[in-house]
DNA sequence: ACTTATTCCTACCTTGATGGTAGGATTTAC
DNA sequence: GTAAATCCTACCATCAAGGTAGGAATAAGT
């Protein structure tokens, strides 16, 4: 699995957020609520989240989160690659171009690169803004069978 | 990480013996040794690509394995797919069709499925053949600067 | 000033998958 | 008959995943 649950909550209150957008700051305990997800854990997301600069946040009575920017500003990939450290298939690709010491002579390294790019690719396209306004043709392309008019 | 070692390493093996095609059967000695790799740990994993009717095996002194097919005849999908089980990129998309049971709801979804698309799709398109003769404008496409001409 | 609601911080814990290892039984070529 | 292979079953250590727990700091409203 490339994508764990933190990962894949970290997108889940991201896109929360982004539907509550304008609003003011939205506490976590509505979040989880909404989502149905433990409070604690998430708790743990948001704040990586916070510290990587994607969030603003209010502490005290009536505080909470919101976003920094406007949801068409945040790629996927920056919010997994936030979380998850990195997106990488295999250990064998690491995020900041160092490489494992047989590399020169990998045969399969090009595959894993390649694979790596062209995930790296899809994720970038795609935006907070259009998982909420459901751009099904943008996240399914050639494969969506509902897309088709 | 989506690709354990077990699914890297049925691939070497089976980079391994498409080298060697036509040449009768190969020892697993000869391959982990060729390879740099246990070869107690790769007898488990080419038990699977044996049973799963990836290679033909023969047992007894110049026993060993080799290829059932062309090389150019298995997609890289295949042999992960058999090895790793699923290469789904997150828990919510399953191999077979089953979801999970927000799906109906989940603003994610599309994303994830996407995402498993666009993966499954690259894999498809590479084979055995490809990796051994170093097709890296394939595997590598847009993103290969030494496939320019 | 007090209460309440919130974020923030540190520490801990359970479970299962990963990445192997070990030993021997069986089969086949020479 | 022997050597060299595959085949089979069992075991095991480590680490990341997926949380839980408890409390300190902060801010709003009264």
């Amino acid at each position: 699995m490339m994508v764990s649950t933190k990962g894949r909550y970290a997108l889940t209150v991201m896109v929360d957020l982004a539907r509550s957008s304008g609003d003011g700051f939205v506490s976590l305990a509505d979040i989880a609520e909404r989502e149905n997800l433990s409070m604690k854990y998430l708790e743990s997301i948001i704040s990586i989240l916070n510290k990587g600069g994607m969030l603003q946040s209010l502490r005290g009575k009536n505080g909470g989160y919101r976003l920094a920017r406007d949801p068409a500003e945040y790629s996927v990939n920056e919010i997994l690659l936030l979380t998850e450290g990195t997106l990488a298939p295999v250990n064998c690709i690491m995020q900041d171009g160092v490489q494992c010491e047989k590399a020169a002579t990998c045969s399969t390294l090009p595959l894993w690169a390649g694979l790596d790019k062209v995930i790296e690719s899809y994720l970038s396209r795609i935006t907070l803004e259009d998982i909420i306004t459901g751009n099904r043709r943008k996240m399914l392309g050639e494969y969506c069978s509902s897309c088709e008019v």
